[in-house]
DNA sequence: AGAAAAATGTACATATATGTCGATGCACCT
DNA sequence: AGGTGCATCGACATATATGTACATTTTTCT
């Protein structure tokens, strides 16, 4: 058979195996991701996943340990850098919406409908949820908002951001942009500097026309 | 075997199996709706099952009916429901949320994740998003917002509900309750009358201290 | 070159799923 | 009482998955 060699000189390693899981997971859930279809893609045979891996089970703690390094952080990060305003904080907070590096959406959607067929997984997505809307929570605080109002305005921003998840859809980023201005508006209950909303979208490499 | 006997003198039925299959599927995903383990759960014979349902195909057909004749449908007709003001309208809207008669959220986050792995699915899952978040906007729209606002304040509300979903906590009443005047604050960007929230405080059946 | 290690492959044992066939059981109607 | 049709079951054929044992190939180290 034909060898496509990587970079040790072998065709399979543990990065491998767990990539084509993390392509599997993110196309068709959870219940994709098996052995021998991954072989298949692979273009390996079967059984030279127990080198790497010690089973099944194996493989999909790796999956999520990825989610984990990959998702949560970020969003904690963002809310807590520099802003002079709530507008321009939460516009911080955007990027992580619009930036793969930031925030995996796709990831993120795979492995919230994982918990609903494995109870570890619903209690690590459910302390994810938790540190993030803190996160968010402390940011309205720290722009004079009260407990109340600002732990539902933490979970207005980020509810939006699972709900559009959840909805899949692949809209450009034009209209996305579009919306941004009102987002804010609603979310912070105040209208975005024209200068901050510049310096956003200067930073996404999009031009309003 | 124990035969235990249901109204048409027998065990088993189509909406014996589907109801099987319904709980099943909002337990542990689509994958666990297979015909093995809905048999064991019934105590009935395997093979039986294939006297009510062609196959596997057609019971999963019979699931998402059951879904599209539930989840749409409720939430365009609370969102034209009569109302004086935006926050009485969202109200409406609120019930929803809170009455599993109007809208089953279990379900819905159970299909939406079944999109993950059937293009059918995430084609019927998209067409009753863009159905119900174009209800909600005509509410907007009927209470003076334009389209551009409108559109944003509808996806918000739809969208913060769906995030919640996915969120799949199990919160007391009383705590979600106590969120409403905010969220319809941020929602509609008007405080609600007190008389509108009592009138939606009782059809729930929840009293304030 | 030869030994050790890293990686792959073949064969086997097992588990769980689907769907078909034909035999049988049960209720009701004439 | 016996036929008809609804409902169930056991046995079979098949497909897909997991994991283990052991032989083989390829690379690396000495």
């Amino acid at each position: 058979m034909e060898q496509t060699l990587n970079d040790s000189g072998w065709r399979g390693s543990q990065e491998g195996w767990l990539e084509a899981a993390y392509e599997s997971l993110l196309e068709a859930g959870v219940d994709s991701v098996k052995i021998l279809p991954l072989a298949k893609r692979l273009n390996l045979s079967r059984t030279s996943f127990y080198w790497f891996f010690k089973d099944r089970e194996e493989l999909l703690a790796a999956l999520i340990g990825r989610w984990r390094y990959k998702n949560t952080g970020n969003i904690v990060k963002q809310s807590e850098a520099y802003a002079e305003s709530l507008a321009e904080a939460m516009l911080n907070v955007f990027d992580c919406w619009l930036n793969k590096d930031l925030f995996d959406s796709k990831f993120e959607f795979a492995v919230r409908s994982w918990a609903l067929q494995s109870d570890d997984i619903l209690a690590e997505v459910q302390q994810a949820d938790q540190v993030r809307l803190e996160a968010l929570k402390r940011m309205f605080v720290r722009f004079g908002h009260s407990e109340i109002t600002a732990d539902v305005r933490a979970r207005t921003t980020y509810l939006v951001q699972i709900g559009y998840i959840s909805m899949q859809t692949q809209e450009d980023i034009a209209i996305r942009m579009k919306r941004i201005p009102e987002y804010i508006a609603i979310y912070t209950g105040q209208v975005p500097e024209q200068r901050e909303l510049d310096r956003f979208y200067s930073r996404h490499g999009y031009k309003p026309e």
